[in-house]
Formats: C-alpha cells, sequence, structure tokens
DNA sequence: CATGAATGAGAATTCATTCAT
DNA sequence: GATGAATGAATTCTCATTCAT
C-alpha cells in the first residue's frame, strides 16, 4: 500500500516535471518552436517518456492551458470577491485579465488569439470552450454587480460583458501580438481602457 | 503587343492566385502549418514557380498583409474624409475598420491576428512596420481632429489612438476567431464599443 | 548482460556501415555529389538513422578523415620505429605511406585528394588539421631524425618533409585516380620517386 | 555576305563571353557552387540562352578545361623551345606547370584531381584522356632531351617522366586542396621539389 | 517504468533544364 | 536568336511518434 502511494506519487511528480518543463519552454519560445526533444531534455528524461504521461504534443499544451485557466480563473474570483464596490471590484477584475495575458502571452495566444480550430477534434473544442465560458461568466458576474447597483446606464448584462471582454482582449492581444509597435506606457494604456468603458458606461 | 498585354494579365492573376491561396491557408491552419508545398498544390502549380512570384515563404506573407493595409487606409480615407463633425468622422472610421474586419476576416486574421514575429528581420520588420503605421496614421488623423476640436477630456493623441484601436481590434478580432460564442447582436456590440469609447472620452 | 553488449556491438556496426557506405559513394562521385538520402539507401536504412549518428554531413565526412588519419598513422609509426638506419626508416616510412593509399584509395582519396574546403567552419577545421598534423608529425620526426644524423645537405626540417610528403602524395593520387595512364611498371615509379627524392637530398 | 559574317562574329563573341563568365565564376568559386542562372546573370542574358550555345552545365566545363589546356601546353611548349640548356630546359617546364595549376587550380582541380569519371560518358572521357596526354608530351620531350644529352643516370624515359610529373603533381595537389596547411614559402618547396627531383636524377 | 533505435513525413529552398512563343 | 515561365527532382535536415526491449 505505501509502496503504490509511493509510486503514484512519483509518477504524479514526473507529470509535474513535464508539465513544468513544457510550460516554461512554450511560454519562452512558443509552442510551435519546442520540441518534444527539447522539452525531454530539459526533464532529462527521454521524449519516449513524454509519450507515458502525453498523449501527443496537442495534448501537453491542452493540459497546460487548463491549468492556466483554472489559475486565472481563482484569481479574478479572489479579486473580485474581495472589493465591496462593484465598479472597483470590474476594475480589479479587468486589470487582472490584461495583466494575466501579459504574463502568459502564449498561454493568451494559443487559448484566444491563433486558436487553432482542430478538424473534428471537436471534443477538445467543447472542452476549450467550456474553459472559456468560465472566465467569462467570472466577468459577467462582476458586471452584473455594477448593473444591480444602478451604476451603468447600459442594463444589458450580456452586451455590457462582450464589451468589456472586448476592450480588455483588444488591448492584450495588440500589445503581444505586436510587442515592437511603439506603444504609449503599457500600465497607462491599460488604465485608459477601463476607465474610458467604465466612464462611458456610467450613468 | 496584345500578346504583352495578355501575359501581364496572366502574370499577375497567377500572383493573385498565390495569394489567395496562401491567405486562406495561413488564416486557416497558421502561417507556421502552411508549407510552400501546400500552397503550391493548390493553386495546382509546382513549388518552384511561387518562388518565381515571391522570394520567399515570408514575403508571401508580407505581401499580403500590404494589401491588406492598403485596402484598409484606402477605405478609411474615404470616410474619414467624407464627414464635417469630427466625432462623427471617427464615428465613422470606426465602423469602417470593423466592417472591413468582418468583411474580409481573411485578411485581417493574417495580418491583425496571426500575424508571426520574425526573429532578427529587421529590414522586412521595418517594412511592415511602416505599412502598419500608414493605416494607424489615419485613425491618429481622426482622433487628433476630435482632440483639436477640444471633443476629448483626453489630450494625448497617441493613447487615445491606441485606445481607440485596441477597441475596434478586440471587438473584431473577437468576433472573427469566435464565430460559436452566444454574442448579443453583432452591430449593437459594434455599436457600444464605439460610442462607449467616445462617451467615456468626452470632457 | 549480454544484451547491452551485443547491442553496443550492433551500434557500432551499424556506425561503420555508414562509414563504409559514405566513403564508398563520396569516393566514386564526390563529397558534394552524394546526398544523405544515396548514403541511407545503400545501408538500406532512412535517412534520419544517419542523424543519430552523425551530426550532419560534413561530420560523416570528417569521421571519415580521422579514421584514416589514424590508420595511416598507427602503421606508419609501427614501421619507422623498427628501422635503425634513419635513412632506411624514412624510406620504409615512405613506401608504407605509398602503400597504404594503394591498398585503401577510397579512405586516400576522400582524406587527401577529394577532400572539400568547408567555408567557415573554423572549429572543424581546425579539428581536421590536428589530425592531419599528428600524421605529419610522424613524417616529421623520420625527416628530423635523417637530419641530425647529417644525411642530408638541406637542413630545414619542415621543407624537407614537405618535400617528401609532396613526392608521395604525388605518386599515390596520381596512380590512384589515373588508373588507364599507361604507368611503368608501379613498385619500380615508387622506389624511384624515394630514392630519388633521397639520393638529391643527400650530403 | 558581310551580313553573315557580322552575325556569325556576333555569335562567336556571346560564346566566349559565356566561356568568360563562367570561367571567372568557375575559378573563383568552384564548379559545384556556380549555377548556371548565375552565369547568365553575369553576362546579363537568361538562362535560356546559354543553352542555345552549350548542351549543358558540364559542356561548359569542358569547353574552359579545353582551352586552358591549350594555354598549358603552348606555354610548356614555348619554354622548353626557348631554353638551349636541357635541364634548363626541363626545370623551366616544371616550374610552368605548377604555376599553371597554381593559377589555375580549379582547373587543375578539375583535370588532374576531382576527375569525376562520368559513367558511359565515354566519348568526353576519352577527349580528356588525350588533351592530358598532350601535356604529358611535352614533359616527356624535355625528359627525353636531358637523357640523350646524358645528363642523368636513369634513362628509362617514361619511368623519368612519369617520376617528374608527380613530384609536380604532388606538389600543386597538395598546395591547392589544402591551402590552409602551414607550408614553409610555396615558391621555396616548388625549387626545392624540382632540384631535389632533378640532382637526384643526376649522373 | 523507461528508453534506445528507428522512421515516415515533411520543411524551405535551389538547380539544371525545357517549352512555347 | 532570345526569353519568360514553369517544373521535376533534388538538397539537408527536423519533427512527432512508435516499437521492441
Amino acid at each position: 500500500m505505501g509502496t503504490q502511494q509511493r509510486r503514484a506519487r512519483e509518477k504524479e511528480a514526473l507529470r509535474q516535471d513535464i508539465l513544468d518543463a513544457a510550460r516554461e519552454l512554450f511560454v519562452k519560445e512558443g509552442y510551435e518552436n519546442v520540441s518534444m526533444r527539447r522539452v525531454a531534455e530539459k526533464i532529462e528524461y527521454s521524449p519516449t517518456t513524454i509519450y507515458l504521461y502525453f498523449e501527443d504534443k496537442a495534448s501537453l499544451l491542452y493540459a497546460i492551458c487548463e491549468e492556466t485557466f483554472a489559475k486565472l480563473a481563482k484569481r479574478m474570483e479572489a479579486i473580485t470577491r474581495d472589493s465591496q464596490d462593484p465598479i472597483e471590484a470590474l476594475r480589479a477584475g479587468c486589470r487582472a485579465y490584461v495583466d494575466f495575458g501579459l504574463k502568459n502571452p502564449n498561454h493568451y495566444k494559443v487559448t484566444f488569439i491563433n486558436h487553432p480550430q482542430h478538424p473534428r477534434d471537436d471534443q477538445r473544442h467543447l472542452k476549450e470552450a467550456s474553459m472559456g465560458m468560465k472566465a467569462y461568466g467570472n466577468l459577467r458576474a462582476a458586471v452584473e454587480a455594477c448593473i444591480r447597483a444602478k451604476k451603468f446606464r447600459q442594463t444589458n448584462v450580456e452586451a455590457v460583458t462582450q464589451l468589456i471582454w472586448a476592450g480588455e482582449h483588444g488591448i492584450t492581444s495588440l500589445l503581444i501580438t505586436m510587442p515592437n509597435f511603439p506603444w504609449v506606457k503599457k500600465s497607462e494604456l491599460i488604465d485608459l481602457m477601463i476607465s474610458t468603458l467604465i466612464d462611458g458606461l456610467r450613468a
């Protein structure tokens, strides 16, 4: 029994090592530019071993995205829960979203930008969609709080949520895909987006 | 005599065929995942032939972007020129931008969404930057007009331009890459983005 | 246990097969005109497999040369060591060199005749140079012994060594590359070269 | 008639332009590293045009070699004819041979070193052989003169000729194929070879 | 559990050459 | 006589993946 447990723990540990190595490489160099061999070398195992833990390269990526998505959702939840003022909660949530994207540009790319529509891999696609919906749900809740508190002229929760998401996403994706563009100071641009939208929505 | 003209036309036609095929494939599968061979097969020519029209794969991408930028710039110029009121001009320009993206999703995707960053090809990079800057310049002019007419509280032309671009881009790219998401009515969402931003900027 | 040894032996055997195939092809058709695919076909393995044993095409060539140099050096060392009289040692060494070339024409051709000059691969170049210098060192030692024994009028060790090498090489390479030329009896020609050079050098 | 002549002259002129361009490129960069396109660009004609004058790339090389061989033969003839003393004539002829090789390394390589034995191209091969024999004939005549003048102990004309050829070739080919080897001063090495051989042959 | 060995498929690109005009 | 357009075949090398052990 103790043996089995230890085995299971060791197995799980290696799985995590693989994920950690892959995450670091994917994020640093981009999914397409990282080979399975490179991941294997980083953990000092043979490439074959990775296939004992993950079906293929895409699964590796998928597992990483799932993990990171969970983190994003958790973080946003925490942030919006903490704040009393619904507007401030929304503002903080937005900032967290953008920050998250900029800190995990390759995850963000994979999930929200390039979003490879694998032909016939519908199952995976649905799962990904559900991850996205969960994050969207958090934002929606924050928006709803504002509307319920009569902070906004606009009362269509869905429309406002999508509006804000689009704004966040616009900033995040442009900053990621065009890093060489002569942007004004990034943090100011982000704040400007968030406050302009909130101001525009205000009663 | 007529022969030369016909030849020139045929040559130009093939060039366009190549561009069309490449654009479609780049969008559907991502620049990195499309081989020259695949492009060649799509147009039913040999891979070598492509190299008679484009120096290399990157040039193909570059040509696609250039085309897109030119089209977009032309359309926006026309629209902003017509309007008297600077705010209305800006509004119209924004709508034109989003419309352009939605009507030419492949062009838009390749140029603004999937656009890969080439490492160290500085010369090409500068050229691309300059093309982008031209399109950006149009928007900037419209924003400047508003600011000069004291319509906005914010007076940092660069920041406001980038803000609006990000808003437009957020809407456009999300609508393109996530067509299955349960969006509210698209045109309303677009208008909401534009007017919310403008309202938020107003004095 | 035995398994590991067998494996190691098999691996070494395949490595040798690759080397043999490559050497033969390089000689017959010239390094530049032989593709990795051709080598692979000859040994009936996939091209990829070669890359498990050799980093790239140049490494293949390098390994062939290394082998040749090692063989040649070993043989010459043995021969020159045995002789008491320095002149006789030199003579025997020269004969051994030519014999080696004629008996291993493929090795000789690849290493000393067709050897392509790689542009700017300095690191590899230095290594090759060092291998060559070792073989050259043997000859040099034999020459030095003659000079120290005051057998030669000429006292520039380097110059005399290079002279003799050139003489040996001239005979060896012509006999190998022009087998259809109406040569006089080969062994007499070889002896004539060696003794004429030695006579010419003598005090 | 005059027209025809002019045409013929023009045609011949272009043929020469092609040869000149090809020679320069082959000599500078090596046969394998020069493409037909490069040759065409140099003369500012289309690649196709070259094929109106030469059957294929090999023919181009062949024509160049033929030309150069004729030059070598002529030069050696002149030199050996001028000299009164047969030994000096031989010495001068040898120097001319080596100089020729070092000044036309790519010709020398193609003709005497790499000497690609084209499968089944016997006709071309025979021609090449005949060119070689002509040059060999010159050397033989010079050697014969020395022997007839009783300058040499050795009286086997064929053997001595081959000996000297091998010596010349040894120097020439090593200097060409191993330009990075730390040779002593080249001209001294060449002189040393020639005089050592002659001294060794002397009565 | 882990791996060494092997591979099929494919990448971008270049080349000599031909054909219709 | 000259060429623009086109191509088939080839190049080196990399990758994700599998199989026997």
